[in-house]
DNA sequence: CGGGGATTTGACACATATCAAGAGCGGTGG
DNA sequence: CCACCGCTCTTGATATGTGTCAAATCCCCG
């Protein structure tokens, strides 16, 4: 099994290197932001992740019409920011990204990280502008889903509509939990929950559970968690203690996965 | 303009008598759950905040096979469970809702209230079973949404299919804001943005902005805004000492709205 | 009128924030 | 290649906001 240290070894391969074929030269910002689709969704290997999960055969087929555009982002790059008015989705098809939200009076928090195969953006459908802003953690490159197009051709592929409904439902969930960490737990508790629900989405994606690599910073962490980066690297710090992670830097092991699951839990409960 | 005070009077009378038309007993075991729709969506006075928003006459009229049967709801009821299996969506009529959701450990938090015109169940279609839990807090009553149904009749209501993609955004972006106020705010702060945000939902439907009554114990409104009854009460103490609300029991008048939305700014920033 | 839950208030404990200093690491330019 | 700079991270000392525990009051309901 893959592991993400390997790439780790050099910071210029990409996140999701297997998805991107060999690796492309970037920061050529001649040809870096719009691109006419190269892969196709029906062999593109986020598809069993992504918005044309559950589709089969003609299906499959005819989605590839719900894409013409990818766009290539660097680190530190704007996908979209509150305010800009909302036309398309955004599929991560490779890189990191996070959203971050802002309050009127300048406090902010990063709402979500979104990796390979992940939606972005659902946010600005209801209100027709974005309300929070997207961030590349990384070099990374999206798959532009314009909205309109969706709706004419979820109109004859109703699996297309029913996939999106419950892609749309999942973020509803995931954000509950957000909720339920955010105001139930305890410092070390969010931490834990973080990291394995990390650790399960690289494994849905053929990623090492138990070894892997950052891509935001504590501070980032914090601010998603609710907690100042100096608890954030506190908690680090005593899980390496207890010996159920082992921290370089960015670079995490999982040591025992159960004991960083009792972490989660309260503790004399 | 109507205020949610003159109907406190009486504990028997519903909470959005207008909806409702002349009083009906309730607490009639007999007739109370299922009941045939005695009330159209084109006619119904909600239309203009529930899913039919922005249909237009003969897509109106068509929506009302959308809703065949309405359920009747005691307080403390449970309208779902976490775990059911997911078949519909529910339109909240009259009365008022928590959505609970609970942790392995037992830990549990409220994630939400829904008032009249508001959709509970979404977080049910990806998973295919509820997430979450959702109690009645005073006797209500809600229209039943076969999802089923709704995807069938979305197939040749564009406009449905978009309303109903608006809905479930919407209910993405005030989780966020949910999320950015357990994340980044203080208690008062965050007791202030919540007075706040029942007050303007009261004034969407047609209630008095500054009075009315709260539905939920402290406790509830603690879980909800993640702090401890406690806390709460003691939040409630400070805005009427200093004059921005006036509290009794459940009754609430905001006094000084400007003051309010100041709570819910840092202070000194 | 009595009882039980909800609410308020106080005293104190504790988790996390805040402030501060220093170390580690990566990138840049001489 | 090395030295420097800036950013990130770690760790300590202390401050503070909220939780916890406890007691008294209020209010609804039977």
């Amino acid at each position: 099994m893959k592991t993400e240290n390997a790439m780790a070894a050099t910071a210029s391969l990409r996140a999701l290197e297997p998805v991107q074929g060999p690796a492309i030269p970037l920061g050529n910002a001649a040809r870096k932001n719009i691109a006419k689709v190269p892969t196709k969704c029906s062999s593109c290997n986020l598809r069993e992740l992504c918005l044309p999960c559950g589709l089969t055969g003609l299906d499959m087929d005819r989605v590839e019409e719900l894409i013409y555009t990818r766009k290539r982002m660097e680190r530190g790059e704007n996908l979209y920011r509150a305010g800009d008015t909302f036309n398309s989705l955004y599929a991560v098809r490779s890189g990191f990204f996070k959203t971050v939200q802002t309050l009127e009076d300048g406090r902010d928090q990063v709402t979500g990280f979104h990796m390979a195969g992940e939606i972005m953006g659902m946010d600005g459908i209801g209100p027709e502008e974005h309300g929070n802003s997207a961030v590349a953690l990384e070099d990374s490159e999206v798959c532009v889903i314009p909205y309109s197009r969706l709706e004419s051709l979820g109109r004859d592929m109703h699996l297309l509509h029913r996939q999106f409904h419950k892609v749309m439902s999942r973020e509803i969930v995931q954000e509950q939990s957000v909720m339920l960490l955010l105001g139930t737990m305890r410092a070390e508790e969010r931490l834990a929950a973080f990291l394995l629900n990390l650790s399960q989405r690289f494994t849905a994606r053929g990623y090492s559970a138990s070894e892997f690599n950052l891509r935001m910073t504590r501070e980032e962490i914090g601010s998603y968690l609710g907690l100042k980066l100096e608890t954030v690297s506190r908690a680090f710090s005593k899980f390496q203690e207890d010996g159920v992670i082992s921290v370089h830097q960015k670079h995490i092991c999982i040591l025992d996965v159960g004991g960083l699951k009792r972490c989660m839990t309260r503790k004399g409960n």
